[in-house]
DNA sequence: ATAGTAACTATGCGAGTGCTTAGTTTTCTT
DNA sequence: AAGAAAACTAAGCACTCGCATAGTTACTAT
C-alpha cells in the first residue's frame, strides 16, 4: 500500500525509489523484473514498457534512456544495501553481536530483495562508465564497512583470523551469491540464510557460535 | 600436456572442446569471450564471427544457432569443473586434506577459468528448457560431491558443524562468486585464493587449520 | 469555463538482430 | 588430374532494437 503526499507505506521495498512519481515508479518496477529476469541485454523496452501497462514512447517522458534505468535501479540498489548493513551495527555494541548482524542482514537483504541483488550485482557492465564508477564507489564503501568491522573485532581480541581480508571477502561473496540461486518458496528463508552464514563466519572467526547473541 | 591427432598442446584450456575441429574451435573461444564480457544477449553473432575472424554467416556451418553455441560452452565448462573436482579428490586421503583439495582447486578452477566460469555460471538462463535441465544435472552432481565429502569428515569424526549444508553451500558459493569479481592481474592468484577459502572452510568445520595439510 | 501542463499513444526511423540462401574457394581422396 | 567434401563469403530477409516525433487525452489551477 503506497500512498504519496501524505505518505502512508508498507511494502518491505518502500522509498527504493526516492522521490520518483508512481508512473515512474511502476516502469522502475517492470524493467527491475524485466532485468532480473532477462538480463539488461534481454530485456526490451517494449518489454518493461507493456509490464508497466504503458506504451513504449511513454517510458521516455520518465527516463531518459534504457542505461538510465538501470543507473536508477543499481543506485537505488546499492543505498538500500549500504543501509541495511549499517542500520544493523546500530543495533549492536558487542563485536560479535555487530558482526553477526552485519552478515545476517546484508545476506538477508540480498535473499529478500534477490531481484534488485541481482540487476545490481550482476550488470554493472551495462552501465556507462561514469555511471558505473559512481556505483563502485557506494560497493566500495560497503566493503570498507565488513573490513573494518573484522579489524575491530580483531583488535578488541574478540576474533582470531591470520586473513581478515579473506574473511571480509567471504562475507561479501556469500551475500552477494545468494542472489544469483535464491528464489522464494524454497526451503531457505532470508532470515535463515543470514542465521547460517552468520554462524558460519564466526566459525571462521576463531569464535564459539554458542557464545553471546547480543548484548 | 595434451595430446590429440598427434597434437601435442600445452595450455591449461585444453580438451574443454572435446572433438570440435579448429574452425569450431575459434568460434567456440570467441563466443566464450564475447559471452563473458558482455554477456549472452549482449554479444551479437557478428561480434563472435569478426572476433573468430570469419564471416557471420562461417559461424553457422559450424553451430546450428547461438543458442548451441552457448550449450556447447556450457557442457564443457561444468564438465571441466567437475573433472577438477574429482582430481582434486583423486589425490588426497584423509578427511582434512581431501576437503582442502576440494575447496582450493574449485576455488583456483573459477579465478584460472573466470570468462569460462562466468557465462557458465550466470548465463544458465539463456539456455533453452532441455539444455538447461542437461547443465543443471552435472551441476547437482558437483553439489553432491562437496556435500558427500563433507557428510564423511563428519562421519569420520575430522569435522564438527551443525550445519553441513550450510557449509557446502558456502563452499560452492564462494568459488562460484570468484569468477564474478576475478581479474588475472590483480592482487589475487587462483592458487592464492584456492589457498585462503580452503583455510576458511576448515574454519567453519571446526578443525585448527594449521594441522595436517597431506597424508 | 479556460488555459496550461503532465501523462500518455500511434507511428515509425535507422540501425542492428539471428539466421538463410546461393555461390565460391580450398582441401582431401583417389 | 578429377571429383567430392569441407570451409568459407556476399548478400540479404524478416524481424526487433532503442528511441524520436507528433499528436491526443486527463488533470489541475484559477
Amino acid at each position: 500500500m503506497i500512498r504519496k503526499n501524505g505518505r502512508v507505506t508498507t511494502s518491505a521495498t518502500d522509498d527504493l525509489w526516492g522521490e520518483a512519481g508512481p508512473g515512474s515508479r511502476r516502469i522502475l518496477e517492470a524493467a527491475l523484473t524485466a532485468f532480473a529476469a532477462r538480463g539488461y541485454h534481454g530485456a526490451s523496452t517494449r518489454d518493461i514498457a507493456a509490464a508497466a501497462g504503458m506504451s513504449p514512447s511513454a517510458v521516455y517522458a520518465h527516463h531518459r534512456t534504457k542505461e538510465d534505468l538501470l543507473y536508477a535501479i543499481s543506485l537505488a540498489g546499492h543505498r538500500s544495501a549500504l543501509a541495511a548493513v549499517e542500520r544493523a551495527l546500530a543495533e549492536e555494541v558487542t563485536a560479535v553481536g555487530r558482526l553477526r548482524a552485519l552478515v545476517h542482514d546484508y545476506t538477508a537483504w540480498h535473499a529478500r530483495h534477490h531481484q534488485l541483488a541481482r540487476v545490481v550485482q550482476y550488470e554493472l557492465g551495462a552501465l556507462a562508465p561514469d555511471h558505473r564508477d559512481e556505483i563502485l564507489r557506494l560497493r566500495r564503501r560497503t566493503e570498507e564497512v565488513v573490513l573494518d568491522e573484522i579489524a575491530a573485532g580483531i583488535a578488541s581480541g574478540a576474533f582470531r583470523t591470520e586473513d581478515p581480508g579473506g574473511v571480509a571477502l567471504a562475507v561479501l561473496s556469500l551475500g552477494v551469491d545468494v542472489s544469483r540461486w535464491y528464489a522464494p518458496g524454497g526451503h531457505h528463508t532470508p532470515v535463515s540464510l543470514g542465521r547460517r552464514y552468520a554462524t558460519l563466519v564466526l566459525a571462521m572467526l576463531g569464535t564459539d557460535h554458542r557464545s553471546a547473541t547480543a548484548g
